[in-house]
Parts: structure tokens; sequence; C-alpha cells
RNA sequence: GCGCCCGUAGCUCAGCGGAUAGAGCAGGGGACUUCUAAUCCCAAGGCCGCAGGUUCGAAUCCUGCCGGGCGCACCA
């Protein structure tokens, strides 16, 4: 139980008995006390009385004895309340015994899927699949820590008119050599060479077309062929996961190809449902409230005038096999903003032709263009792409020289693994750190900063923890009872019971930077306490009491971090 | 033209109806014989894009304007 709700739902009825009516208390943090209740100021005007006195008399009401300290009437109207020690202890103390710290199981797990990542075979993978990555992933650990049925979904571009091409190339270079540079990562070799040729060369195109051609249709060598392209960029895009440290797995590879054959019973059933409008040849769904540039109505094109199938065919296709036959009732897809529009028109078709219907919900988790430094969008099919892996290694090889320099006594292969986990780490924590709809301006030094705000300030505050109970060679005692005296406990412990609250509003929400920002805060709150509180030192209770606030600290820093996917190494 | 998003400290960003607008970085000053200084403490830094409006109260909600971005029929 959080504080906030807990004050909330004692101050609650003393409100309802003085406003005559449910009144919401609007209890929050506070500079004044622990924490203050606004809800005397709004019902001021319409009960009549100066705010005070309301403040006054709920203050008489609630029964607030066990849980506050004091309760006083402050400023305009306030109600500043200060919480008990005994009752802040006692939480902890709860948290210390408690597995889930604090943060239950849901009553009712859904099925989740959760469209992310969704790189393209025989292409690179480059910074801006890291958001979709990175984002998608804390989605996934989250929602399955909470128990619901998560269901990662690779959306894998493995299907379409470049591989015409891309077959075309491999069948020139000769499966050998091809297969060698694809699994050595150099698919932006291979993918341009492919462009060039498309491009300078009639012939290679007129092949290309007859490639795609043999593909939809089936042709058993063009399949082999074009097997073997897939498998070698999933087996690449593996060794990224791997690197990452992402969930994702072979298992969860689930390419537009798998919906090739529910194309066209798609797009038929749209047109049995009256759905369908043909239009310049192309059969069209027009959702309402969707405009184009001339005013006109603007259309999802499920079936091209060549009878082809984009896009929005595959993606109503997919949705309606996760929603159906998956039965999933939380369907998310994290895709680019500049993506809202088709996404609003695909949920609105879905939910027309009734295969989206309540309690399913699909949400289009957007986020924000990465730009280069003159401000303009970077992620665009035309180059200027920066290749993923190179700033993963970036990131490794900085953290693993700090780690050396830092700590001399660790170990090449401990450095080797702490530069790891630190490097990694302070590029998601950049990622996820921020608002993820808003544009972030790539900029290497803030995603390879290893100071401030950034995930090596989380680790370092949980190797600290860790070193405390190593060298004491002890551990804390679950039972132990939770004494508060000193301020900066007080402080922790107020950011350990806030846990569960967060982490169920992000599980609904899906902005981690709130989780971000709250581990940061208690990150905070524990190095201030590791300074003024000695606990080894320290004797009895107090450092019973002490050595309890490091264990859920570490705790719940652990398995914050980890719903972020951010290790946390024991040493630093 | 229409729609959506964004303008907060020098920089990167939180805050999105409540009391003096918060962090980090950069810059200034302090703290290691004491559980890891990848740390902590102090000081400094702001017409919250502009102008109206709603409200007891607005960075937060509404309207207009200015500036920037993205999207707007067969590309994925």
């Amino acid at each position: 139980m959080d504080l906030e709700k807990l004050l909330a739902d004692r101050l609650a009825p003393a409100f309802a008995a003085v406003a005559g009516g449910p009144v919401d208390p609007v209890v929050r943090r506070s500079q004044h006390a622990d924490f203050q209740s606004d809800a005397a100021l709004g019902l001021a005007r319409r009960l009549g009385r100066p705010p005070r006195t309301i403040a006054a008399e709920v203050r008489d009401r609630a029964e607030l004895a066990d849980v506050c300290a004091t309760v006083e009437v402050s400023g305009p109207g306030f109600l500043n309340l200060t919480v008990a020690d005994r009752m802040l202890g006692d939480l902890v103390g709860a948290l210390a015994t408690d597995p889930r710290l604090g943060v239950p199981a849901v009553a009712g797990p859904e099925t989740v899927v959760i469209d992310y990542s969704a790189p393209n075979v025989a292409k690179e993978m480059h910074v801006g699949h890291l958001r979709s990555t990175v984002i998608g992933d804390a989605a996934a650990r989250t929602l399955a820590w909470l128990g619901h049925r998560v269901l990662r979904a690779n959306h894998l571009g493995d299907w379409g008119t470049p591989f015409g091409m891309l077959i075309e190339h491999l069948v020139d270079l000769g499966e050998a050599e091809a297969a060698q540079e694809l699994s050595m990562g150099d698919l932006d070799a291979f993918y341009t060479a492919a462009r060039a040729k498309f491009d300078d060369d009639a012939a290679f195109r007129e092949r290309s077309r007859l490639r795609v051609v043999a593909l939809q249709g089936g042709d058993p060598v063009t399949v082999r062929l074009w097997r073997l392209l897939v498998a070698q960029s999933e087996s690449y895009f593996l060794t990224v996961y791997d690197l990452l440290d992402v969930t994702l797995s072979a298992a969860d590879f689930r390419g537009e190809s798998s919906y090739h054959d529910q194309l066209a019973p798609t797009v038929e059933e749209l047109d049995r449902l009256g759905l369908l409008r043909r239009s310049d040849g192309a059969d069209c769904v027009f959702p309402p409230g969707s405009v184009g540039r001339d005013g006109e109505p603007l259309p999802l094109i499920v079936r091209k005038s060549d009878g082809g199938y984009g896009y929005p065919a595959t993606d109503l296709a997919a949705l309606r096999h996760r929603a159906g036959t998956l039965g999933a009732t939380r369907l998310l897809y994290v895709v680019g903003l500049p993506q809202r529009r088709h996404f609003e028109m695909v949920f609105a078709t879905a939910a027309r032709a009734g295969w989206l219907a309540p309690p399913a919900r699909a949400e289009h988790v957007g986020f924000g263009s990465i730009l280069g430094s003159d401000g303009r969008m970077l992620c665009s099919r035309a180059g200027g792409a920066v290749k993923l892996v190179g700033l993963l290694t970036e990131a490794v090889e900085r953290a693993t020289a700090l780690a050396r320099e830092r700590n001399p006594e660790l170990g090449e292969a401990e450095a080797a693994e702490v530069g790891r986990a630190v490097g990694i780490g302070a590029i998601k924590y950049a990622d996820l750190s921020g608002d993820r709809r808003k544009d972030y301006v790539l900029e290497w030094e803030r995603m390879l900063a290893l100071d401030g705000n950034t995930a090596p300030y989380l680790q370092y505050a949980y190797s600290r923890i860790r070193s405390i109970f190593r060298r004491a060679g002890v551990a804390a005692r679950p039972g132990a009872g939770v004494a508060l005296g000193e301020p900066s406990e007080r402080a922790l412990a107020f950011e350990l019971v806030a846990f569960g609250a967060v982490v169920e509003e992000v599980a609904g929400s899906l902005e981690f930077h709130h989780l971000a920002a709250y581990l940061h805060r208690l990150a905070a709150a524990f190095s201030a306490f590791y300074e003024r509180c000695p606990v080894l030192r320290a004797e009895g209770p107090v450092r019973e009491s002490r050595l309890v606030l490091c264990e859920v600290t570490a705790r719940v820093l652990r398995q914050g971090l980890y719903l972020l996917g951010i290790r946390t190494p024991d040493r630093m």
C-alpha cells in the first residue's frame, strides 16, 4: 500500500462528511511537509465557506492518528501531513519481506502483443531501431513482471518488392560469398550494392521484377534463396539483441511474410462487410475523420491498383491475427510518431470491421524522431543512418576503459562485464529517461555519458550497497524493525514505499521516463543517506534498521533497472 | 491549405490546475586517515515563445499569433 493512497483513503470519508458528497482529497508530495491535501481550496466556493475552516474540519474528523505525526492547516487552506516514523518504518519493513516489493501481480492478466524492433532483412539496424527496441523491451519486461501474458512480435521487414533485387544480388555474388558478407554483419554494403545495380542496370531491374513474381508465386528455388537471406539477417539481429541485452529471441520473429496468405482473405472480408470502396483503381477503406491535402477523405489503401498489398493490408491482417487468433486484448505498436495517422486509420478500420472490439484495444506507442545536429530528421532511408552496433560498441569500450581506470581491483573479465552493463545501460537510459514522444537530437556525448542522471549513477548506488554487504559478510535480517531517525533515512524510506505506484502507473502509460526519474530520485536519496548515515559502524537496532534500508533499496534498484532492461553489476 | 506535435536555466530535459518552477551537464566554491569521491554539500543561474481569456489560483486549461518539426492516395 503506498502512502499517497493510504492517506487519501483516510481523508476521503472526512472530506465526504464535510462536503456532503464524495471528494478526491488530492494528496501529493509536498515541500512543506511529507504530503499535502489540496482539496479544501476547491471546495471553498462550492460550500461557500473559507477553505481554512474546511481544512480544519477535515483535519478534526479524519482518522489519521496511526498514520500521521502531525496534520496542520497551512497557507490558504492546505492540509500538511507529516507521516509518523513508526508507520513509515513499518511500511519499509513490509517491503523487506515482500518478494514483489509492494508491486502485486495484476488480478486480471491480459494477453498483450507488443510489436517492436522490426528491422528490415538485409538492412543494417540503425539508431532509429534503437528506440523501438529499447522502449518495446521495457514494456515487455514491465508487463510480464506484472503477470500479463506478453507476446513479443518482431515484425520483421522480410517481404516486398526489394527482395527481388536482393535475391538477384545474392545470386550474382554466389551463396557462399553472400552468406559470408551477411554473417559479418555488413548488411549495408550488401543492400547498397544491390540498390546500385537496380538503379543503373536495366537488365538487373528486369531480373529483379521477375524474381519478385517468382517469390510471391512460391517458386521453390527463389523461396530457398529468400530464406537464406532472412536466416542470415535474423542471426545477425540476434547478435545485436544479445549485445543490447534485449529479451527478443529467435522465437519472436514474426515477419511480414507470415501474414502473406492472410492478405487476400482480410481484404475480402472488408469487402464483405461493405467497407471497401474502389478509388482510382485501388481498393480503399475511408475511415471517418482522416482528411487529406485536398480536403477529401483520406483512404487506407488495402489493395493497390496493381493488385499488390502494402503496409495497411499487412497491419490489418496482423492485427486480426493478434486480437482474433491469439486472443490479445492489448495490442501495442512501438513505432515512430510519424506513423501516427497510419495507425489511427488502421485501428479505426479494424474497429469498424469488428476485429478490435472492447475490451481489446490497440495503442500506438509512438516515439519522437532522432534528429541530426541540424535539427532535421535523421533516420531516413537516404543514408545518414548511424549503424547501431557502432554506437553500442563504442559505449561498451568507453565504459570498460572507465571501469578499469576507476577500479583497478577489477579483473579483466569483470571489467569487461561491467563495461558492457554500464555502456549498454547508459544508452538505454538515455533513451528511456526522456519523454518518448519528444524528438531527440542524436548526441553521442549525451548517449554515452557516464555521469549525471544516467544509468551508471543508479548502478553505482546499487554496487555500493552490495559492497557494504560483501565487506561485512552480513545480510539484512528481513524481520528487523526499521527505525527512522535521520532526515535522510526518512527521505529514502518515502522513495522506497512509492515504487509500487510508479510501476503501476508506468504499466498503463508506458512513459518509462517516470520510472527512470523515480529510480534516479531513489538513488539520489540513497547516496545522500550513504554520506550521512554509517551502516556498518552503527550499532544495535540502528545498524539493523539501516541494513534493511540498504537491502530494500538494492532490490528496488535492481528490479526497477531490470524493468528498463538495465543490468546491475555487484561491483563497479 | 488542413491535421498532429514541440517551444521551460548557456546546454540536455523533468514538471502539465495549487504555496518560493525542479534535475543533470557546463561554469564557481567546498568535502576523501572513516561502508567504492562513477559520490556528496553549498552558491549561482528563469518575462516557463508572445498576447489575450477561464479560475480563488495557470508553465500547466481555452483562443489567437510567432517560430520549428512531422504527416496529408497506391513507398515501406
